[in-house]
DNA sequence: TATATATCATGATATATATCATAAATGATA
DNA sequence: TATCATTTATGATATATATCATGATATATA
């Protein structure tokens, strides 16, 4: 179901400030003639646990999650890309294969730039090396700081953090539609789905936030993020 | 309170194989006059929240936690380093302070290089730049593996968790002596100090364990794993 | 050695959270 | 449109976990 793009020109390309900005016209064709773009429906699954690592994977547009499925069958959700993140985990510089699944959440494109390419720069780029690294290394340790910032909380203040990053980092809006389900919300933030229902219908009540559906409008910033760091 | 150790050779370090194996007899060099090596006590603290970064940090011998200290003045241990490993987080590329802390809980010897060689190198050495990044980032991933694996178990399941990991990845052995205190064990998988007692001693009482005191033996490999598996 | 302090230990109780049950609303599909 | 499945919603109940209280050991310190 996957549809194939136009591909752009790496050379025009908005998001070529990222780490790419110090690559010479010769290496940004070579990065064209190796890359891929491809466009993704929501819930269209990108590639999967198990599946052979080629491609360093960039998202240009639209919110992909990364996940587990646990023996029970159950989903763990383990981050959200936003569009400018490198999607996946740092491991596919050393491992062989995929080891979690990423798939939209919302209509998403993604480039695909060959593995080998990249390492190519590694190796005769020092300064394009010395970015990548950076970049990446950023996004690493942001997952890390998410994942304790959700698992040293109880249920209010999860729900309040997992808001607040939704707002204020990936739509940089008070208002916005929330792209993952009640279930998903609680496989990302490690909760029973009943209680993020709750929390948030909590949330409604005392005025933090309004809702209706998925859209969501935040109201008291404030007092979410006084419950965000009381835990 | 720290002690200055001989310089030993960069060259003959027997670590040398870790990330450092494609480098030069002059770059080699290069490093040993850019490096330092440190003791540390049991306790002692190596570098604190908020320091300047100016140093790649490597594990020669020992036992680390890196760590950070809650608004309510409450610890939360992040992760646990072993000999060999890089410790701290990747954002020693992108950051110029520390953002955790990092302490001996074993008589420890680390090796301090300056980033700005490690920088220089990963500018001049391509192959160098890959390995390093490599290793590196097979350490950031487990650490997101581990705090996923314990923050989607509960308590049996955590304490099972972290006796085998201690156990296989880090003394190898049936056999070892506890390096952090129960309170430590409770900051590190995020349960209370009561119940990682209470749970240690149910699996005294059920034969899955000896202990007394710190010194701890695996009686049960079989039955911890499947206590782990279940969750 | 004596004294203070932290760690280990266990039971009782309170609290947080998950699970179960049920139903309305929404969305998918034939 | 009718039917089915999924999502949202809420209350009741069970379970997991933290907290409180108290004492015993062990460890550090004077």
């Amino acid at each position: 179901m996957e549809i194939q793009r136009k591909i752009s020109s790496c050379k025009d390309c908005i998001y070529r400030s990222w780490a790419f900005k110090n690559l010479s016209e010769d290496d940004l064709k070579k990065i064209n003639t190796h890359k891929e773009e491809r466009f993704y429906r929501k819930g269209e699954i990108i590639c999967g646990e198990g599946e052979d690592i080629h491609a360093f994977m960039y998202l240009q547009n639209g919110l992909v999650k990364l996940y587990k499925t646990e023996v029970n069958n159950k989903e763990h959700i383990i981050s959200i890309a936003k569009p400018r993140d490198f999607i996946g985990l740092l491991s596919i510089f050393s491992n062989t294969r995929h080891v979690y699944s990423i798939s939209a959440i919302e209509d998403s494109v993604v480039c695909f730039v060959e593995l080998d390419v990249i390492r190519d720069f590694i190796r005769t780029n020092g300064v394009f090396a010395l970015d990548f690294f950076e970049k990446i290394s950023t996004l690493s340790d942001s997952i890390i700081k998410t994942r304790i910032d959700i698992n040293t909380r109880q249920l209010r203040g999860r729900i309040a953090y997992i808001l607040l990053l939704f707002s204020k980092q990936i739509y940089d809006s008070d208002q916005f539609n929330l792209p993952i389900s009640r279930k998903e919300l609680a496989e990302l933030i490690d909760m029973s789905t009943e209680n993020v229902i709750r929390v948030l219908s909590e949330f409604r009540k005392d005025k933090l936030i309004q809702i209706e559906g998925k859209q969501i409008e935040i109201l008291d910033v404030k007092k979410l993020e006084r419950i965000y760091e009381l835990g």
